[in-house]
DNA sequence: TAGGGTACTAACAAAAAAGTAAGTAATGGC
DNA sequence: GCCATTACTTACTTTTTTGTTAGTACCCTA
C-alpha cells in the first residue's frame, strides 16, 4: 500500500532502535508537528482548517502528512463527513489519550529542564566577563 | 562556537515548536540513538567503549554525536581520566534521572500500544482473506 | 458561469540527519 | 622503533525530513 524501503542501513537502524518500547514509543511522536497537533486534540475534536489555522507556522502538506501518520499509528481517528465542501474532523483515540496524564508530567520537567539551562548559561556568562 | 544558521524557515519552525515544552523535552531526546544511550546509563556510568559495543549497531561517529549533543543539553556529564589510553566516563545527570520514572511509564505505553497495532493489523489481514 | 470554501495532492527543492571510511594523539609494553 | 589501545575527528555520501508552489474535486451561491 504505502511505498517502503528496507534494504539501507538507515532504515535498518530505524528497525533496530524500535525494538525498545521507550524509543518505540517517543518515535511514534516524532515528527516535528505531531506533539503540537496531538496537544490541540487533547480539548476534543478539531477539524482539519481549525488545526491549521491554530498551528500558525505549519504549511497544509507538513499538517496532511503528519495526521496521515498519526492516523496510520492508531493516534488520531478520522472522520470524513459527506459534505460540500468537506468536512473532516479529527481527535483523539483510546490509546493516544492514555499518553496525555504522561504528557504533562514531561511537559513539566521540560519546563524545569528549561530553567536550569537557562541559568547554567546566564552562569557561564558571568565567568566569561569576569576572565576578561 | 558552533556552527548557526538561523534563517531558514526549517530552523525558525524549530524554535516555534519547541516553544511548547512538552515538544521541547521531547526534542531533547530526539535523536536516533538518545534514549538507547540514555537507557544504557540508567544502571550507571558507562565508558565509551563500553555503550558502544552495547547499542550493537551504532558507529562511533554516531556514538559521539549524540553524546555531544546529550552533553550540550544537560542530560549526561562526561568525565575525562588524564590517562594513556584514554578513559572516558558518561553518566545521567540530576535533571536527567528525574526523567527515569516518566521513561518507564511511556515504556510501558508502546509495549501496550505495539500489542494493540499488533491485533490491529492481525484483524486486517483475517478481513482481507475473507473478502477475496 | 464564475467564484468561493474545504481538505487535500503532486512535483520539486532545500535542509538536516545519519552513515562510510579513513584518519589522529598519546603512551606503555615488546 | 613499532604496535596496541581508547576515544575520538574529518571529509564525504546517502537517506530522510521538511518546505515551496501550484494545482485538484466537489457543489453551492450569486
Amino acid at each position: 500500500m504505502a511505498k517502503r524501503k528496507e534494504s539501507s542501513t538507515n532504515s535498518e537502524n530505524r528497525n533496530y532502535i524500535t525494538t525498545c518500547d521507550l524509543t518505540y514509543a517517543v518515535c511514534l511522536v516524532g515528527g516535528r508537528w505531531k506533539l503540537l497537533i496531538l496537544c490541540k486534540l487533547e480539548k476534543g475534536k478539531l477539524r482539519f482548517g481549525e488545526l491549521r489555522n491554530q498551528i500558525c507556522n505549519i504549511t497544509e502538506r507538513m499538517l496532511t502528512l503528519q495526521l496521515r501518520e498519526l492516523e496510520r499509528d492508531g493516534m488520531v481517528k478520522r472522520t470524513v463527513y459527506a459534505e460540500v465542501p468537506p468536512r473532516v474532523e479529527y481527535e483523539l483515540t483510546e490509546i493516544s489519550l492514555k499518553l496525555v496524564p504522561i504528557w504533562g508530567l514531561i511537559s513539566n520537567w521540560g519546563a524545569e529542564h528549561r530553567e536550569t539551562m537557562l541559568q547554567k548559561n546566564t552562569a557561564e556568562a558571568e565567568n566569561l566577563i569576569e576572565q576578561e
